[in-house]
Order: C-alpha cells, then structure tokens, then sequence
RNA sequence: GGAGAGAUGGCCGAGCGGCUGAAGGCGGCGGUUUGCUAAACCGUUAUACGCCCUAAAGCGUAUCGAGGGUUCGAAUCCCUCUCUCUCCGCCA
C-alpha cells in the first residue's frame, strides 16, 4: 500500500509511476479529493467529541454528580446528534480511499527502465554465451519420460493438467536440489524456517496478495484458509504488527514450500512438462531490512540466488524488469533467467524484489532506530532461491548426454548421492 | 468434536463505572555515585491519526484481543466474534 502522506505531498510521483506501469494515474486527484473531505469532516467531529469530553468532566469534578449529571445532560445529548451528523460520512470516505489505494501498485524506483511489455526488460549481466550443443538437445519432457523420472500421464490422472509426478532419481534429484539451496542459503546468513503452507485472508492482505490476485489462488472456503502461492507471503508476514529493533536488522529468512496457483490467466502457455504447474516448489528468500539499506540488499539477495547457479554451472543472465513488468508489490526486480537447450532459451528461475515499504506497511513491519526514536517501517525484499521444478529442468537439459542419460552437476552429487541418471535398460537395447 | 480458563503497555502483572494512557515490577534510555564493571539511587520510557506548522513543542481524538450495546461517563457492566491455554476424545 502506498503512503497516503506521500500521495498528499508529491502527487505527481504517484501518477508518473502509474502511468511508467501502464496504468492510470486517475486515481490521484480522486484520493486527493476524498482525503481533504475525510480530514475536514475528522476535525470537526473531533472538536465535537473534545466539548463533549469537557462537559463529561466537569461531572466527575462536581461535588454532587448527579446533579450535574442531570443539568448537562441536554447539552451533551445536542453535541451527540452533531457527532453523529459530523461523523456519518467518515467511515465511507476512510473505506474508498482504502480500496483505492489497495489496489494501487507501489511506486516504481527511478532505476526501473521503460518499457511496456517482457522484451523490453534489459539485460545486466550474463555468465557468458551458452554452449553450442555437439548434439540434438531434447526438452526436459522428453528427458525425463525416457529416464522414467517425470510421469504427466499419471499426474493428469490423479489431478488433472499442470501437475507433475517425479519418479526415482527424479524425485531424489529435486530433494538434493532443495537440500542444496537451504544449505547454501544458510551459509549466506538466511534463517531457515517451516513456515504454515495455508494462510489466513488477512495475512494474504497484508503481502499484497488480496484482493487483487484472489483468483490466481486455491483456498478452502470453510476455513477461510489460502493456500501460499509463494512462501513469500508466510516469511514476510512473520513480523506482522510488531516493533523490531534496530539490532535484529537485517533479518534474513530461507524457507523451501510447496507453491500453489491456478494459473488461471496462463491458459495455453507452457502447457507441456513442468514448467508452470498448479504446485510447484520453491526455496525463497526474504530480507527485512531498513529503508536505506533495501536497495544494497536488493544486489545481495540476488547474487546469492545468482551464485547458486553460477555453482550449478547453468548459463543464466540477470534481467531488470521495465516498468510494465515488475510485479504489484515490488519497486525493482531482477529476473534470474536460465538457458534451456532442449527449448534453446532463457526461461525464469527467480525473481528478486524490493518491495520497499509497501509490504511493510499493509503488515505493520516496523522497527526503532534508536530506543527513543518513532518507529519505521521496514523494507521486505523476497526472491526466489531458486525455483525447485525449473531447475530440476535446466539441469536435465544442461546436463543430458547425447546417448539420453543425465549427468549430475558436481555441487549436487554429495546431496544426491549418485552422479548420473541413466536411461533404463529395456529401452536401451531398442 | 466435548468441557473449562483466559486475552491489559517491550515483557510480567494490578485495576470499587468517574482526570486511568492505565498502579507496581522487570527491561530500555538519561543521570548521580564508581579506578572499571556490577550494585544502589534519581529521572524517564506506548501507538496512530488530526490540528498547528520549516521544525520542535503544544493541543485534540482514538486505542486495555476485535466488533457492537448500556451510560453524562466503560479497561471495568452486557452481547457477538476471534485467538490462546488446560482437560477429554480422535489422529499423521
């Protein structure tokens, strides 16, 4: 959520970051508007409410109560009705400002390069050009249906389309992959946590979750749970509603989860392999930082999702997302892209964000400079560290040898405790 | 699922319906004392919003789990909800 304060003194900043998204900056002088109704209409019934005040005390000083009691009552029963007329509009005006403003994305941070749509995001680095393959280089579908280790057909039996069945050392060679960045990451100074995978509506409120991306989420309507689309929500909302102090920052956080969405919006994209699933699993990444620090810490977090594929030797590059890319609660994203030979391109493995304090002001994340100093919010950055699924991808198509087979990256093979997966005997002789 | 208990400030813990934003303690901060540390002593120590406004100070309103009610007046009384704890049952 924005800062109404923000809004009030530099409007014209919230319009340009709307309108750099894409969006409308309308919004602006409708929340301007109704926020000088909603001060005016608070004061007076403010002053209203302090004469009352006044009135009541005098009849806790005087000597006989009741009396006075008894003499002041019309007086305050005429400031009642004046409250009451002085107050009616606030609670709709306070609700619209806060639907509004709900709904609005954060400010983009200057550094965010134009653009309207994914090809104009732009390139920061890379590990250098991929290889020129010695051989056809198949998809990771085809990959793992021949090794036995990826089964869509039985997963669309039990659940239908987007869900994935990983099978012997497919299914041991995703936990090494998930052992291997939660150790990473606590190397790197992240707390590892087991976070609730069903959240609470008011915790999906507070990451920016809802209301606008409701439908994107599977829930129970019983229980009024959502199950997390990302472990970002649980591991940011961690904090929510309390006053951190200023020697616990930068609070650092590694959690793997499983993932859930419906993809509803992606109808035909990537509907072959598992790529885009309904669940999907993820080691995520989340900072806690102070407002002067987000941006330093944007470049840490993702170097540390950067370095773990740098020690998979997966070719990647680091992308700035434009403007009409970066998602509803960040100010920046880097996009950790990596090389599919079997699709021979580059394909999301991680997004890392600074969500800047807008997070952290819908949760009420805050913390204390110093003992006597108000309290701040704080910065949230999340990023994921990596996608479990995508790489399990990237390595099946980086590695895999020309007679079908898959070699197991070197920084994997302690966690996995085999060093290739071979294609089946029966087949082989064919 | 059944039965009971509870929810107060950073923490613990009081609180006859009337200057109670809230005793007391701990912790924190500032100070005195001290060779240093500790102890002791003194002082101080919530948040949000609004008004004023360069700012600070000041003033006002609200907040004792949440929402509603009774009353001139509610942390205190009533209702609803949420959550936590204990016991029983069931169970990975």
């Amino acid at each position: 959520m924005l800062d109404l304060t923000l809004l009030r003194r530099d409007p014209e900043r919230v319009r340009r970051s709307a309108t750099r998204r894409g969006g409308d900056g309308a919004f602006v002088d409708r929340v301007l508007e109704l926020d000088t109704r909603l001060r005016s209409a608070l004061t007076e019934s403010e002053q209203l409410k302090a004469a009352k005040n006044g009135l009541t005390a005098q009849i806790s000083k005087a000597p006989d109560r009741a009396a006075k009691a008894q003499e002041l009552r019309p007086q305050i029963q005429s400031i009642d009705n004046s409250i009451v007329e002085a107050s009616a509009a606030i609670p709709a005006l306070e609700r619209e400002i806060e639907e509004i403003l709900a709904d609005v994305p954060n400010l983009l941070d200057d550094s965010v390069p134009d653009g309207t749509a994914e090809t104009d995001n732009v390139l920061v680095r890379d590990s250098g050009p991929p290889p020129e393959p010695a051989f056809p280089q198949l998809q990771h579908w085809e990959l793992g249906e021949r090794l036995g280790i990826l089964d869509f057909e039985r997963a669309a039996k039990l659940s239908g389309s987007r869900f994935t069945v990983l099978r012997g050392k497919g299914a041991r060679l995703s936990r090494a992959i998930v052992d291997f960045f939660l150790a990473r990451a606590g190397e790197r100074g992240y707390l590892e946590v087991v976070p609730p995978y069903l959240v609470t509506r008011s915790t999906m409120w507070a990451t920016g979750q809802l209301s606008k991306f409701a439908d994107a989420m599977f829930r129970d309507e019983d229980a009024d749970l959502f199950m997390i689309p990302t472990a970002e929500v649980p591991l940011t909302a961690l904090h929510r509603d309390e006053i951190l102090d200023t020697t616990q920052l930068p609070l650092q956080y590694a959690a793997y989860s499983p993932c859930f969405r419906k993809e509803a919006g992606a109808a035909g994209k990537d509907t072959r392999g598992l790529i885009r699933q309904h669940q999907f699993e993820k080691v995520e990444l989340v900072w806690l930082t102070e407002a002067a620090r987000s941006f330093e810490a944007l470049e840490r977090l993702t170097g540390d999702a950067e370095a773990l594929l740098r020690e998979l030797q997966l070719p990647y590059r680091v992308m700035a997302l434009c403007a009409a890319d970066v998602g509803f609660n960040a100010a920046k994203t880097y996009d950790l892209e990596v090389w599919l030979p079997g699709q021979a391109a580059y394909r999301e493995i991680s997004s890392c964000s600074n969500c800047t304090d807008f997070q952290a002001r819908r949760s009420q994340i805050r913390f204390r400079r110093d003992p006597k100093a108000k309290p701040e919010l704080v910065h949230t950055l999340n990023g994921s560290g990596l996608a479990v699924g995508r790489t399990l991808i990237a390595v099946l198509e980086n590695y895999q040898q020309a007679d079908g087979s898959v070699r197991v990256p070197a920084a994997l093979v302690p966690f996995a405790g085999f060093e290739t997966i071979d294609v089946p005997e029966p087949r082989r002789r064919t």
